[in-house]
DNA sequence: CCTATAGTTGACGTATACGTCAACTTATTG
DNA sequence: CAATAAGTTGACGTATACGTCAACTATAGG
């Protein structure tokens, strides 16, 4: 376990994103990092909820939805049966609308993939034609 | 091919939105119903059009992406070599983009399962407890 | 000690994607 | 024909996710 700490420039440039948008994430409780003074320490752990909170984002998730999905892997109190049960509902919630991200996916790529093909057809006809005319 | 047209109430109804957000993706490019006098007659080809906005909304994509992903389908003017070549490039962009989010969701389920599993071993652990007490 | 660099907190601006009136026009029906 | 119902175009409001200053602080190096 590297228990290093990171700068707000250092975590930025590392996943490309600005300095305000971390800001912003830990506005939005996303992350909350440690202080040195007024200046920030970014620990390993809030690296990794970055990472989990830019996944999340690619996946056309917000903020909120991301934070929800990050909080589930935090590892603090289970609490009782009652918040557990709870917890799983999100999940099974979560995991269908993944789901379907998914089938989305495939629809597209396979219409994707068509209309490759046909435009690949095409060019080879035009290359064709060129050709023939040059011959 | 059934040649149907739809108002925009049964548009919006079917797809489960509302007739402002139908307008706006009208005014945004998306959608370009006929008219009868000033009122908007849908196609099944702005239906279609529609499916593939939203799909594209659920993965995450601006309106503007889902224009040009969806103008890709759009069996228009094929346009010269340079016009096809380009098409192939937003493509291999688009596809990138999508084969990166299936990782994401790969990941995303994977860890997705591990929160529940621990989850619901805690839960039994919680059930044998109170078996245990009430016994 | 002075400067350069990095960091901080407001505060306001902006792009996207609509929601929500208001005011008006058609279209249908008892 | 009068009253709903459904449609239209502005116009302004709102939530999200930051961008962009401004003004100030802290700190390391020459």
């Amino acid at each position: 376990m590297s228990d290093q700490a990171y700068s707000i420039q250092q975590l930025s440039r590392e996943f490309d994103v600005t300095p305000r948008a971390l800001r912003f994430y830990e506005a939005k409780g996303l992350l909350a990092p440690a202080r040195r003074g007024t200046t920030r320490l970014y620990s390993d752990r809030d690296r990794t909820r970055l990472r989990l909170a830019l996944r999340g984002k690619r996946l056309g998730f917000s903020l909120e939805e991301c934070r929800e999905i990050i909080d589930m892997h935090a590892p603090g109190q289970p609490g009782g049966a009652r918040q557990l049960l709870r917890l799983c509902g999100k999940i099974r919630e979560h995991r269908a609308d993944l789901l379907q991200k998914l089938r989305d996916i495939e629809a597209t790529l396979v219409s994707m993939d068509e209309v490759e093909s046909s435009c690949l057809v095409e060019l080879l006809r035009i290359d064709a034609n060129v050709r023939k005319l040059s011959q």
